[in-house]
DNA sequence: GTCTATAATGCGATAGAC
DNA sequence: GTCTATCGCATTATAGAC
């Protein structure tokens, strides 16, 4: 039954909703007008606010809809044999970074986007955290000495950085510093390499 | 002498600059407008016109001037006691991680910002990486393992992600994380405590 | 060096026909 | 649900007086 109650409208509403996420990562955050996503989407300006009552209303949906997926990816991959590398890797995705540059500049100076994008953050960490805090328990690492919740922000916060730079052409420093992160990733993967469901043969 | 040959001009152009820096810190870069730019520093539109051919050319001498005061600042802080320290606290100021931020975002879609991040950008890495080499080698620690220019990317992007993440109201696991660098830092700082100018008795 | 005035364009948002 | 048409305003940038 996918006509009737309310998923019916899923035409042009979703196509602006990512005709808007693609402008903003293109051409930034500026270049998504009304009139802009509005071609992009075939359809004609004055229909973006019969679905959004302000600009800002269709940016926080884009955001919404990009952290439902990125939350989704997360929760399906941590249970997965290395939480931490796919941690890295979900955070070195430049379609995602670039759009995430984008909202915390808009965050900087607009508070519905702000509360959208905090309240975000916070639910992606608190599972990044619970991941990193499985994998680091389980290779019998002290959860006191390296508390998980600064190891999941620094993976992440340093994956997120290096696209950053690289968006803008910066790279010095890219190989040492990915080098040295791969070989921590690798220390920490190889120390319990296959431990798979925790059942240890008793106590 | 300080009138005459071209150093004459300090007074418009030198508060448009301030203006735009204040703004784009306050409000972000889309609301440093010509209008609102020169109302700020108490001028006309059309005087920005005379000073700058561009909106992007003013935005250039902003970041310019900025970089430069940076580096001034990094240049003298780095040859004192502890760099790691310093260069951690200069990568917390909340004021120059709020404009690189606006930068970041304005390069990512505007080639002669672009270009500019990434010249200042290097410059910043190189002096940063050049303080942490002496650091880390009168510390005693193995260059090799741990490549100057990794750890000191790795200090200055968790600075800027901390106080990044602060401007839109997460807080999430800052107190870990940073405590967790603090530690790190105290550890490097107290191995080789006051080993003041390189003057070993000999050999 | 600073101003007034204006051209040309784009913006967010609304009213109302179909 | 989608359209046409429009209001009122801000934008970058230029021309030209003083």
């Amino acid at each position: 039954m996918p006509t009737k109650t309310k998923t019916a409208d899923t035409g042009a509403r979703q196509r602006l909703i990512e005709a808007t996420a693609q402008i903003m990562r293109d051409e930034g955050y500026a270049a998504a007008s009304s009139r802009r996503v509005a071609a992009a989407a075939g359809v004609k300006q004055a229909l973006v606010y019969y679905y959004f009552p302000t600009m800002d209303d269709l940016y926080v949906e884009v955001l919404r809809a990009g952290a439902e997926a990125s939350l989704q990816r997360m929760r399906a991959a941590l249970t997965d044999s290395d939480p931490l590398r796919t941690l890295w890797a979900m955070n070195s995705d430049l379609r995602l970074t670039g759009l995430n540059t984008e909202f915390m500049a808009m965050a900087n100076h607009r508070k519905a986007i702000r509360k959208e994008l905090k309240a975000y953050a916070e639910r992606v960490r608190d599972i990044e955290t619970a991941a990193v805090a499985v994998a680091l328990r389980s290779r019998g690492v002290d959860l006191q000495a390296y508390p998980p919740v600064a190891i999941s922000m620094l993976i992440a916060q340093t994956a997120r950085s290096l696209c950053n730079e690289s968006a803008v052409g910066v790279d010095l420093g890219h190989d040492e510093l990915r080098t040295s992160m791969e070989r921590q990733l690798d220390f920490l993967a190889e120390a319990l390499p296959a431990t798979k469901s925790a059942a240890p043969t008793h106590g």
